[in-house]
DNA sequence: CCGCAGAGTGTACGGTCGGTCGTATGGAGA
DNA sequence: TCTCCATACGACCGACCGTACACTCTGCGG
């Protein structure tokens, strides 16, 4: 297992490596969902994996790759607990509702600390271009382009009626995202009411 | 004019202060949309506005009342631009309409430099308990709040189809902070967007 | 065996942070 | 006039930040 590819490596430095870079990712991940991607520092992550400073710094170079290593780290976790086990579905609603469900125990249950990573930190680094925003940016056309691909199937399949389906993928997220921090702020409600809007854009 | 409450104030000491204080806002109240709450520092702000750290530290006493004024002056800044000015209008779809109108405004243009104040700092402190989390949760109540009220009218008055008022402020309220992060990420349509799924959902 | 390379440590540097002193200025009220 | 008080300032503190450099250790390839 492990999401961190050490997966083809034989040479033991360079696995070793990657195994304490994983480690200290888990960590990092839940802190990028719970206190934002720019409050992630070395001497924290250090403090808390038990290792240097200097020691987490040879193994990401500088922030920012911090950032960009712990983001691609949390998509891999996310593609995991989410879009991965809705491929057993075939294509259309029921896919799309195994998606919502995933989605649903991801942002409850602590697999990030936080919540979803993405609704955490989209709205800190919209303003701010550089490389985080544009992953970030493509996380989520990730994200939204599977859902309105899945709106697709099922309006082919005549499963609903036809819409627009750019516009519900667009309505669906803004729905997920604000269920998040709703979670957040202890509306336990907040997945049903995603819930009922969804069946009803659904008919 | 001024959103600082000097209106009543006589005393050339605490005019003074009243003064220089909300110039300092006015530029805090942009850094805070732009970069987030806890971005704000004394320095920054100091150097900024002319003053010394110090200077700054004294009107405000703490950072987190500098960050609780920060929040309520956006508060003032936020009803001045989108509720005051809707509240000519009826009530019902009248209002509701010069609601969203009157919003889709103040996310594009640059009231804020970095949009909606609340859409940029809610999912930061979302999992941070304290006053700051506390001041936004009520912040946020107030406008979806505004939002149901409006519905409940419209419902009344047999504008539009009988609907859960909660439920459709919670995605009206969805929608515009997911529109506030996509006009920030260069989705010029996003307005757009959301006008079409609300006409939607106001059949 | 040798030399290279990556992991990991220790140390130091410059900078910013929030916060705290002591103090000076200048209006308000006695 | 004298006292009080809020504004405003400069200097300073301890903590943490990101970064850089000089190491040691260890496993790989020639």
């Amino acid at each position: 297992m492990g999401l961190g590819g050490e997966a083809g490596i034989t040479d033991g430095r360079l696995l070793r490596g990657a195994r304490t870079r994983e480690l200290v990712l888990r960590h990092a991940v839940d802190l990028a969902s719970l206190e934002g991607l720019d409050n992630l520092s070395f001497g924290r992550l250090a403090t808390e994996s038990g290792h240097s400073k200097a020691g987490i710094q040879t193994l990401f170079k500088n922030k920012e790759a911090l950032q960009l290593a712990t983001l691609g780290y949390a998509r891999r976790m996310f593609i995991d607990a989410v879009i991965r086990p809705a491929g057993s579905k075939p294509h259309g609603v029921a896919r799309l509702r195994a998606l919502l469900e995933r989605w649903s125990e991801y942002a409850t249950a602590p697999l990030f600390a936080g919540g979803c990573y993405r609704a955490a930190n989209l709205p800190d680094f919209d303003s701010r271009p550089g490389p985080i925003r544009d992953e970030l940016l493509r996380h989520q056309e990730e994200w939204t382009g599977t859902i309105e691909a899945e709106l697709r199937h099922a309006v082919a399949a005549g499963e609903i009626a036809d819409l627009d389906a750019g516009l519900a993928a667009f309505q669906i997220d803004a729905l997920l995202c604000a269920a998040n921090t709703a979670l957040r702020m202890g509306d336990d409600d907040a997945v049903n009411k995603v819930h009922r809007i969804v069946e009803g854009i659904l008919r």
